[in-house]
DNA sequence: TGACACTGCCAAAACGTTTTAGGTAGTGTG
DNA sequence: CACACTACCTAAAACGTTTTGGCAGTGTCA
């Protein structure tokens, strides 16, 4: 491998011009070469360790085969790791790689951070949110190819994936009905975002469907934190007739969840059952007992950002869709029977 | 914004010649138009909203700007989102643009991604682990430029960054010291990794410098996470003369340990001392109390790993160097004094 | 035999830059 | 007045592909 070796070189080695072995080695090129010549030609092509120089390719056909991926702080999260992944195995498996850049909280280095990637001529941009929010697009996208992951603009004009926020709570609080509670309570986030709206929807909706009565008493709205939720807990255990169960915003909530039941002397799930939300990994697996709670599908969603956003590429026009994931429950030890 | 501007557009508009253009807008124009055209030129390109393409200039000068950064799994450790932000920071501030793909444990495709990588004509390669590790580069890398992201090669022919795991573990013991502990455990790794013999190393080091006797029995060795920390930590903590601190090997270790402090109805930190190590936010910070801890330093290595890689890309020849980054002890809640 | 279609290949243009190697005035110099 | 020099600008080639529009040669058919 002394020195790269060009569609030229192959083209000299096999003794046809360069437009053939173009033609050989594109499926394009269709039967305008014998199928012999065209063997040979790969044969000395992968001999030769010839792969084609895509910045030449890209220029010629206006199509860089690259995907721009913006998000906001992918430093705060360890959701990030999961879509970026996604998004990163379905761009492989077509042929296209990920361009990632992160511009924090910052619009102005957003927009610069944008125009970088358009001067390398991506083809799409996945613009994502570390966790479910609207959002308003940067004027710099113009015309773009553009998917929104975890987020959604007000005007649906654009195609996005979120996840099922209702659904998921409402598989939450199922699996607490499930197992016989009736005084559910729920810790969740005082953020005016979806999660919160959709979840207490849920909540109401899951305790409608089996006859429970809503009880406004029993839902607190704190920062998504584990000392917030810690409090929160403490509170609502607190009061008479203390709920049996209990539905949090996040596992980190939950987390906050479990100290207060450790502080109160209430064991988890005898005396308290808990589901959380989010499946992270780190904490739900790790607390004791693990915490039963319902996955955010980031990997799921950062798959299915860019395999719509390829065939909003690659396809013909299509009308933008809004896609809303599903939240399996992950069951570990933190549900049981209600006591006594 | 109708269609795509290019440099031809701006020389019409400006009334010169492209060449005029570019020298215009390029440094390496040094003085070859005059001051007055030079402006006149930029003026004109900002007005069309002018953005050079990089794949042509990328195709021209035989470099991309881009530049590949490899990992394994980057989806199961929330290290990753630090290590990448930070190797995109140092990269947008001088112009690149990160490539990322991710291979999971399968070598085959790691390959085929690095010759994906380079058909996009990366200028380079930052290799990367999500946990301090050795490693044989993979062939495909030839005579890339590369460096390594917390890990290292055996035979240090190649420039890499990773933790100063010894210095980590004294920081550490020694902030145990200071408290007033001289029984102080540590709950190891099993695993034959750097991180695993640096750390004991470390340990031994900061006893030994403060006259404190090294007691293997005050050490254990099991799977780096919460459900083998808090058997471990339950078994130190029964032995007679219990340990009154313990340095963990990590902070999911270390929430072991809590729970293992928790289920002997030992307090923290008035009982028992803990300092773990990662400063994994998402538990460190929700601990209660707070973990001390010391801070694998992830987004500055990513920079480092960045920073390097460009020297090398665009200046002259250097030797390769091994850089260990240093681990700063953050300080929450988890040290005091010990028990009477 | 000539018109025509097909098969298999190739020359050359194009993609949007950067850079080399001049070219043209204008200004002194001998 | 020829000459060199400077200051400013430009034409054209090159980077490595893909694709358009051929062009020979070979059959086919009237």
């Amino acid at each position: 491998m002394m020195t790269k070796v060009g569609i030229r070189d192959v083209a000299k080695a096999a003794g046809v011009s360069v437009t053939t072995v173009s033609h050989a080695l594109n499926p394009a090129g269709g039967t305008r070469v014998k199928t012999e010549t065209r063997e040979h030609i790969r044969a000395v092509a992968k001999d030769l360790g010839y792969a084609p120089n895509r910045l030449a390719s890209g220029l010629r056909n206006q199509r860089s085969q690259i995907l721009g991926l913006v998000s906001d702080e992918i430093t705060t999260t360890p959701f990030a790791g999961a879509m970026i992944r996604g998004a990163q195995d379905a761009a492989y498996e077509r042929g296209y790689v990920l361009m990632v850049v992160n511009s924090g909280l910052d619009p102005e280095l957003e927009n610069r951070e944008i125009r970088m990637l358009q001067q390398h001529q991506v083809d799409g941009i996945v613009y994502a949110r570390m966790y479910h929010q609207g959002v308003t697009l940067p004027e710099e996208l113009g015309t773009l190819p553009t998917v929104l992951l975890d987020a959604a603009t007000a005007d649906r004009s654009i195609s996005s994936v979120v996840p099922d926020e209702v659904a998921a709570a409402e598989t939450a609080v199922e699996a607490l009905v499930r197992a016989g509670h009736t005084r559910i309570g729920m810790l969740n986030n005082v953020d005016d975002i979806p999660a919160t709206h959709g979840r207490l929807q849920g909540y109401q909706n899951a305790l409608g469907r089996h006859g429970l009565q809503f009880n406004p008493e029993l839902v607190t709205a704190g920062v998504a934190d584990t000392p917030a939720g810690r409090e929160s807990a403490l509170e609502l255990l607190q009061r008479p007739a203390r709920p049996t169960a209990l539905f949090c915003f996040s596992d980190r909530v939950a987390m906050g969840a479990y100290q207060a039941a450790a502080a109160l002397g209430l064991r988890i799930p005898e005396d308290l059952s808990i589901v959380g939300t989010d499946n992270l990994e780190l904490i739900a697996a790790a607390l004791w007992p693990g915490l039963t709670t319902v996955a955010l599908p980031h990997y799921e969603m950062g798959r299915w950002a860019v395999t719509r956003l390829l065939d909003d590429i690659e396809g013909p026009e299509a009308a933008a869709v809004q896609e809303m994931l599903s939240c399996p429950l992950i069951e570990r030890g933190s549900v049981g029977p209600p006591p006594d």
